[in-house]
DNA sequence: CGCCAGATTGACACGGCTCAAGCGGTGTGG
DNA sequence: CCACACCGCTTGAGCCGTGTCAATCTGGCG
């Protein structure tokens, strides 16, 4: 156990308060305090300290105020899977407001500080109230929202359109809660965290990630992201925020470009590929 | 939209009731009565009827109390991903509780009914009865676990586990709401549709079926599946039905084998990846 | 009887994986 | 201060699972 006691400024929710709108926007002043108080512990922990582990019981949610975690699933025949990236005011294990044993664990991908909330009192301050309730649906459903995209993405996207989508959405996200500077970010993930991510191997994100980069879209390099070309990566990859579900940031990321003719096929009955595969301005040499 | 009105016994949400434990397990009479009151209408619709078109404003959940809906996103590129499939009992279009534009659309697979629910009254009915907002909370919640395990299925196994595992899935979904016959139940999707829904082709589904087939573990023919042996089939996928949180099932669809499963590949199999990655397994610490 | 969506098959291409070696930093102990 | 170990990154060669393209077959239905 390397988690360490509550200190310094690490002691309140106050980056929580200030960097997740969504969460937080629509509470009141009363809301926070509720909040604040339901929460146990407040911890600083060291990277690599498993928040929880998959298949244990559990019965707090974790929320992370600062740092990196990762949701991991160890499959059956022992490759590891990352199905979700939690940074600054996000909840590493929403389901355990409901489930006492997740089919995954959680862990810190670099040093950060966690606020534990029992789950009854979850419960309780949802009673009480419903604000907060409806803030953690949103999140819920967010969450939801992108788990679809990033199934989406697995089945559907190139591996590098894939490394792609993940680092504008991480550019939006982290925009949000203040932790980008311009269009540069820190990225506490190796390159094998990255793949088990996207559901590719390491070696190929090795040699992904020097073809976005031998294209001027976007460099890699020492845990460190900074996109080139902001306009040309999203098109390359069909990123839209709007999955999101941040309104905020619509504007800021909007899509230059038209998003791409082959939107309106609505009946599911067609063919799923209608051949029609527009190449985006600026593709990579390697797909 | 070929939506018909209300007619005969799909003018209730019996069906719902019977068969979809943890939905209405824990609401009492007066529960239920509120939900049926809230729902407005009650729809039979036919195959092919869209629900609800990707990207459109949308104000009201739909539920599904009869036949198979799918929820499907056009990419970019003009192809197809299936994200979700809706039985009897699923919410359709969950994310409409609090957004008013979802990212995917809604089919129906099937003809079957739907019971449509305004947002407004479903807030207002999760004001009032707290036991109907708990049951949508678990529905959020078990729907995320899914499509965890669906984005995981597709980042690291094999396509015939793919689609092992899928199978595996609703024979225990459908089960629940007393939709299969032993082992074998009414499947109505193409093998477009299939391969939309795991992100392969419907060439590769086809070869793939044939030899699941050829190793005697499954049968998938005129939109009908037959399991053969199901401890071989659960065993190959690796599947555990723990991700869909139903405590009723655990029993009887538990793997009969342990989960190291290194037993029944046929030409099926898939070079496994012995190495177990230490810093995930034995990490030190739990919180 | 003809039509048509869906299922099936074959030949071939290629994206991403595997295996394996080597490189570069960085922390640790002698 | 060096030697070493370790971890993550990089590179090369070759393989194979899955995609692509295109033709043909099948069954249901008007």
């Amino acid at each position: 156990m390397t988690a360490g006691s509550a200190g310094g400024d690490a002691g309140n929710l106050s980056g929580l308060k200030a960097t997740r709108p969504w969460l937080f926007a629509n509470l009141d002043a009363a809301d926070r305090d509720a909040f604040e108080s339901a929460c146990g512990d407040i911890r600083t922990v060291s990277a690599g300290t498993d928040l929880l582990r998959q298949d244990a019981p559990t019965s707090a949610l974790h929320i992370l105020l600062d740092g990196w975690a990762a949701r991991y699933k160890i499959m059956e025949d022992g490759s590891r899977f990352i199905p979700a990236l939690a940074v600054p005011g996000d909840i590493c294990d929403l389901d355990a407001l409901r489930f006492d044993q997740l089919d995954y664990g959680v862990t810190m991908l670099s040093a950060g500080t966690v606020a534990v909330l029992p789950r009854q009192r979850a419960h309780a301050l949802f009673a009480t109230n419903p604000a907060i309730a409806d803030a953690f649906w949103s999140l819920a459903l967010a969450e939801n929202s992108i788990l679809t995209e990033w199934a989406a993405s697995m089945g559907r996207r190139s591996a590098s359109q894939r490394v792609a989508h993940l680092l504008c959405e991480l550019l939006v996200r982290l925009t949000i809660v203040g932790k980008t500077d311009g269009h540069s970010y820190d990225l506490p993930l190796t390159q094998e965290h990255i793949a088990d991510t996207l559901g590719l191997t390491s070696v190929h994100i090795n040699r992904t990630l020097q073809s976005l980069r031998s294209g001027d879209l976007v460099t890699v390099q020492h845990r460190r992201v900074t996109i080139h070309d902001w306009a040309a990566l999203s098109a390359f990859c069909g990123f839209r925020p709007s999955y999101l579900h941040l309104e905020t940031v619509d504007d800021e990321f909007a899509p230059e470009l038209p998003p791409s003719g082959a939107r309106v096929r609505h009946q599911l009955a067609q063919a799923s590929r209608p051949t029609l595969r527009p190449s985006f301005t600026s593709a990579p040499s390697a797909l």
